[in-house]
DNA sequence: TCAATATTTCATATATTCTCGAAAAATGGA
DNA sequence: TCCATTTTTCGAGAATATATGAAATATTGA
């Protein structure tokens, strides 16, 4: 992963309601999430689920389908490896423990 | 690691010159290196750096000390273990691989 | 087509972040 | 003490982020 896919990562998540929204949906599992039931489960209004999703979306922590009236959000675990993983070399690298 | 911790945290090395900072200083290991070093490798105003130093430091992810007419900064290993913990123990749960 | 449900887009106002120049503070040596 | 070095503080301005109400879009079923 790269320094850039890596900073959009951590500042996708860097907030109260988008991390909170990753949390809920990594608990949903592959399944995923409607987005009105997340809004509903953080009471946030539904534009602002959006603009938190959209960003979270940008960071490809989150895919989007649409099921009927609902769109369907699920995590991207992948990504969140990869951001795992970037954060261990980089940053961890001389860590003894 | 609390939620509010996790978020500042991601949010410290959510940033250009923070995340570069903080991985000059894990390079440089418990031994640590002076500010103004770190402003010239990383080219950047030592104001600017400082400003970037203060936010790591209140993330709890660096330390400073001093040394003579040099502030010596030392990465925080435990809080970067702390939050690689919180968001593999929050983030992942559910991922297979 | 019409109405109901679900989500997104848009415009906006507020708040926060970021970087900078200039000045101040801390330290060590002449 | 005086000066050079190093770092921080301060204040300001530009840029970005955030949450919101209102309106628009997409979908389904009557």
């Amino acid at each position: 992963m790269e320094t850039k896919s890596a900073i959009a990562g951590l500042s996708a998540l860097a907030n109260d309601t988008r991390l909170a929204a990753f949390r809920l949906l990594v608990q949903a599992g592959p399944a995923g999430m409607a987005a009105g039931e997340l809004a509903r489960r953080l009471a946030v209004r539904p534009n602002t689920l959006t603009a938190a999703l959209t960003i979270l979306s940008h960071a490809d922590l989150v895919v989007a389908r649409r099921a009927g009236r609902s769109v369907i959000y699920a995590v991207r675990y992948e990504t969140m490896r990869a951001l795992l993983a970037f954060m261990t070399e980089n940053c961890c690298a001389g860590s003894s423990a």
